[in-house]
DNA sequence: AAATTATAAAATGTCGACATTTAGTAATTA
DNA sequence: TAATTACTAAATGTCGACATTTTATAATTT
C-alpha cells in the first residue's frame, strides 16, 4: 500500500488520516507539529503538506499561527453525514440498477453469500465482518459507474467512520452492529435483482440511518 | 476575502485555484515550482502546502520527484461531473421542496425575478447574468439546509465550471448560454412553488446537462 | 545512422534555522 | 485577592540551502 516511491508527504498522510479516523486523535485536539514530527519521524514540509490535505478532507481545522486541530463532531454533522450519505448511497444503487449487468448481479450474489455464512459464524471476527459487510455494499452499489459519485461516497463514508470509530471507544461491545441488520441485507439484495429502485432506495436509507441513533445516544452522554 | 490574518499558504490557494478553473493554466500543464513562486512572490513552503490542498480537490496531481501538474480533462470526466452534478443538484431541490419555508419560496421569486429581468436586457454583461443565474440556483436550493450536501454542490460546481471555461476560451461569444433556457427557469420556479417534486426533478437534470453536448463538440476537436 | 551510455543541467522534495506570533507565568497595581 | 501588565518560554509559519532524482544533451559504441 505505502510505496516506497512515494514521498513522505503521501506517506505520513495516510498513517495522519487512519489516525484521526480510528479516533486517536480526539476531535478538537491540537496536532502538534512538533509532536507530530518525532512521532512520524518527518521534517515540517512533509508534515504540513500532508496536514493540508487533511484540511481539504475537513478532517483538520487550522487557524492561522495558531496551529492545527482535529476538527470537532457535532451531533448535528452527525446527523447530516448520514443523511447524506444515505442520498447518496441510495443514487448509486438506483444507477446500478439502471446500469448494471450480469456480472454486477453474480457478484452481488456472491458478496451477499459471504457475508450471510460468515453473519451465522459462533465468534465472528469485528474486523473480519466489517470487511465482508463493506464489500457487499460496495457490490450493490459497484453497477453504477461514476468515479466522481464514488469518490463522494468514499469521502463520505471516511467521515461517517469517524463518528462509528468514537462510538466504538465508548462500547468495547459491538455485537449490536453485527445483529442489528442481517435480514436487511437479504432484503437489499433481492430488491436489487428485482430492479425495484424505489423499495430498495427507502430501504437502504432507513438501513444508513440505523446507527445514528445508538451513537447520538452515547455521544450525547459524554 | 483575502484577508491579512490568513497565512500564505491560504492566500496563494484561492489564486491557484481561480487560475486553474479559469483555464489560466491548461489541463496537464506542469506547474513548475521555481515559476510559481516567483509569479505568486512566496516561498517554498506555503506553494507547496497551497498545491497539497488543490491535489485533495482533484484540480492537481503529483508524481513524485515529477512535480505538480494540473489534472487533466476528458470527454468521460466531463459527462460524469455535469451527470453527477445534475444528481446532486436534483437531491438538493428535493429536500428543498420538502424543508422548505415560506422565507424560501419569497427569496426564490425575488432571485427569478432579478434574473428575469436581466436575461431580456439589450446588452447583458456577461458577468452580471452568470452572478444572477447562481443566484437562482442557489436560491432554488437553499432550503434543502445540509451543509454537507451543500459542500458536495459547491466541489462539483468548481470542477464544472473548469469545463465551461475552456470551452469559453474557444467560443469567444456566449450569447448561447443565455439564450438557452430562459424559458427553464421559469419553469423550474413554478414547479418549485407548486412542489413537484417528481416534475423539477426531471427538468433540473435536463437543464444542467444542456451545455454537455455544445462542450462535448467544442472540446472533441482540439 | 540508430541505439546505448555518459555527462551536465535543472527541478524536486526535505531539512533545519529564524523571525514573528501566541500562550503561559510572574510581577505589579489597585 | 482580583485584575492588569510585563516578561519568558513555546510554537507557528516562512525561507533559503542542500542532497537526490529526473530530464536534456553530448559522446560513444555497434
Amino acid at each position: 500500500m505505502t510505496d516506497s516511491r512515494d514521498n513522505t508527504a503521501s506517506k505520513i498522510l495516510n498513517s495522519l488520516k487512519n489516525d484521526i479516523i480510528s479516533g486517536e486523535y480526539l476531535p478538537k485536539q491540537k496536532l502538534h507539529i512538533k509532536t507530530l514530527k518525532e512521532k512520524y519521524n518527518v521534517g515540517t514540509s512533509p508534515l504540513r503538506e500532508a496536514l493540508s490535505q487533511l484540511m481539504a478532507n475537513d478532517l483538520v481545522v487550522s487557524k492561522n499561527q495558531r496551529g492545527f486541530y482535529v476538527s470537532d463532531i457535532s451531533l448535528e454533522d452527525l446527523t447530516d453525514i448520514y443523511q447524506t450519505r444515505a442520498k447518496i448511497e441510495s443514487l448509486c444503487i438506483e444507477m446500478s440498477i439502471d446500469k448494471g449487468d450480469d456480472y454486477w448481479e453474480a457478484n452481488l450474489i456472491a458478496a451477499s453469500h459471504r457475508l450471510n455464512k460468515y453473519s451465522k459464524k459462533d465468534k465472528p471476527d469485528t474486523n473480519e465482518w466489517q470487511s465482508r459487510h463493506g464489500d457487499f455494499h460496495e457490490a450493490l452499489v459497484s453497477g453504477c459507474n461514476s468515479p466522481r459519485l464514488f469518490q463522494i461516497r468514499s469521502s463520505l463514508i471516511e467521515k461517517s467512520k469517524r463518528y462509528r470509530s468514537l462510538w466504538l471507544k465508548e462500547n468495547v461491545s459491538n455485537a449490536t452492529t453485527l445483529k442489528i441488520n442481517q435480514n436487511e441485507h437479504a432484503a437489499l439484495m433481492i430488491l436489487a435483482l428485482e430492479r425495484d429502485k424505489k423499495a430498495i432506495s427507502k430501504l437502504i436509507e432507513e438501513h444508513i440511518m440505523t446507527p445514528v441513533g445508538i451513537i447520538k445516544k452515547s455521544l450525547s452522554q459524554l
